[in-house]
DNA sequence: CAACAGTTTAGAATAATTATAATTTCTGAT
DNA sequence: ATCAGAAATTATAATTATTCTAAACTGTTG
């Protein structure tokens, strides 16, 4: 099992970001509980709920911070929001059309081949890779 | 050369929906000159150009329904800002991030193997792969 | 050409996000 | 410990894309 960082200061640290009570606390919330896909104002929920004072224009700034400093990856799949995941290994996305439910698929077990180089230039950032599940199993076609 | 469509007005009926001024006028600027990639603004202003006297609402209901019946397809990439596909065939996109412009890798050329079946079942009703580009031509890293 | 459903419209409403400007909190030097 | 300055946080306003609403208009059908 590995550990990258024992606790979110030391995550804070490595960041280059000032250790404050929000960002503190907002870390916890996003990095001590497994791999999740959030959105500003659901955390923002979460970080209430917890007593832990913080705005919402807070959210948001810690949120693009910890993007920028490979914290996190920001996902978008739907207009008008956007999910932060804390999962910023090789991976892609499986996306559940009816619920909005988002969950990873490990970067090994999908393979994307034969990529053509960019006609206008420049170099590949990132991949992304997102299966649209509709809600009904599969089934022979009518 | 397939034209599928000699035209917006057979288009229309093919989609089943009415030949208005405004879905005529708005079908002419989205097919009659090859594969885009618009904004519902963007189309807006084009209209208003072309002397089409249609609303911003017109518009993003003409979007809409034309999704609906399969003449478009909607691209979401950015947060807060959908684009409109005119090419429904199986393809994929690059990115360009600094631009934000969206281009077709025609759906041939890349392949995505291993996709594993959905955890929560369903069944998979596309796979989108958005390949994105930064301006920087590609170099040895420093 | 009358009636009715389907469409369009201006404008208001909503939702997520970003900007602003004042206040508060960290940090490092004393 | 304390202070000054920089950085961060905050409430609130502003912005942006999009959707809603209810009234006015238009296309179709008999």
């Amino acid at each position: 099992m590995t550990r990258p960082f024992a606790n979110a200061l030391e995550l804070l640290r490595a960041a280059r970001l000032r250790p404050t009570r929000q960002r503190l606390a907002l870390a916890r919330l996003l990095f001590e509980k497994g791999d999740r896909h959030v959105a500003a104002e659901e955390l923002h929920g979460e970080a209430l709920a917890a007593q832990i004072p913080v705005s919402l224009a807070t959210v948001y700034n810690t949120l693009h911070q910890f993007v920028g400093a490979g914290l996190l990856r920001e996902v978008v799949i739907n207009p008008g929001r956007s999910y932060f995941d804390t999962n910023v290994s090789d991976h892609h996305h499986f996306f559940y059309e009816d619920s909005g439910l988002l969950r990873d698929i490990p970067g090994d077990s999908i393979a994307v081949s034969n990529v053509p180089p960019p006609p206008e230039g420049g170099s590949i950032r990132r991949v992304d890779v997102i299966v649209r599940v509709e809600k009904a199993p599969q089934k022979g076609r009518a």
